[in-house]
DNA sequence: TTATGGTTAAACCCATTGATTAAACCATAT
DNA sequence: ATATGGTTTAATCAATGGGTTTAACCATAA
């Protein structure tokens, strides 16, 4: 494989997570994404076989490249509270950056749900570290008798689902104006983090 | 427009909601729908013309079928605690009895950010008294000082959540057993108005 | 220069699928 | 009984779109 493969790859690869992240694996069309990376649409065949190749190739990336922060932040020795403010801080920041995957990911997820669940599997995640981790603030009694798998999916929830219901929040809530929303998204940082620490602290 | 026009009409929306919700608009296909509702394919045209008519019916639907809880509840005459208390368990329960409903809007919300965008407004939905009420808390001390747009993301974050992530949750957390998925749904009810009220409640 | 082999593109194939048509069906009214 | 008109179906159409084929292209090596 040579330069000028990696860059056909590449583009395909680039042109058909733009395809298939906005419109999904049925509702993307081959002809779009060779039309995006600029080629004949018999190179898609060429270098990934089927749509379905392709679409897995993409898929795999996009899924991945939400994960692994979440997995290494979660294992580090940090206090609970810094912890929680950086992996909010961290995940935020993930997401803007890739605003549209999580929408993605979910609706392959009620498309498929199986194979996106051994895909996750296969990442070896495992929130026991965290888990543990907050049962011994508990035990200490820094904190409230909060349910830790209860914790990690409101932390999950409050900084994937502003970028999924973006559209709602920035027609409805803010007027349409995009500055607005990515103030928004901003504070979050600091709004979240706060709000969830408030929430577990013991005062 | 008889009986038996009603009860034809009515299976074939049900039936196409079932298909259009777990494959969304382009990976339904009519043939589908039409054996789903045990007719001929040529009768969904009798009845609404096109797959995109027949989809906007149900889309429709769907959307109306989370909305109006929502938003007599804003406006209701509660006391904060009360009212969040009683939204997050109310809203709970509205999504488990159409789990799948929330990431069926998420992807046309994806597909289409305008057009939902246009219907949701066209509902007149408007948070400004909550909103209000939040901020009247503010100034009587018994809450701290948070963003109520916040507030409202982060509640109907940890309500949606859990359901759109479901397969995430019950293959990698919960071993699979659905039995624990569903308890740990009816956990939630009490979970997360404790929390939410916990995160912004001066002590 | 020419042979080789990987890369690219144009043209084509054909199964799928949304939509239409035409005829059959059937309840109701005259 | 039969005429009417709404309902249902089988058959068919036309377009779309994933995938294949064939040949052209082009860099490299002998």
């Amino acid at each position: 494989m040579n330069a000028k493969d990696l860059n056909t790859e590449q583009a395909i690869l680039k042109a058909a997570k733009n395809v298939f992240v906005m419109k999904g694996m049925e509702g993307a069309r081959m002809q779009e994404i060779a039309d995006e990376a600029g080629i004949n649409k018999a190179l898609l065949h060429y270098y990934f076989r089927s749509k379905d190749k392709l679409f897995e190739a993409v898929f795999k990336e996009a899924l991945f490249k939400l994960m692994p922060n979440l997995l290494d932040l979660m294992k580090k020795d940090l206090a609970l509270f810094e912890k929680i403010k950086l992996f909010v801080e961290n995940y935020i920041n993930t997401i803007n950056e890739n605003p549209h995957i999580p929408a993605f990911i979910i609706h392959e997820l009620n498309r498929n749900p199986e194979r996106v669940a051994e895909l996750i599997k296969s990442t070896g995640i495992n929130p026991s570290f965290f888990v543990n981790q907050v049962y011994e603030e508990i035990e200490k009694g820094t904190i409230e008798p909060v349910n830790p798998f209860h914790l990690i999916v409101n932390m999950l929830a409050m900084c994937i689902f502003p970028f999924i219901a973006r559209p709602i929040l920035q027609y409805i809530i803010f007027n349409e104006d995009p500055k607005v929303y990515a103030a928004f998204i901003e504070q979050r940082k600091k709004e979240v983090s706060e709000f969830v620490i408030n929430a577990i602290k013991k005062k």
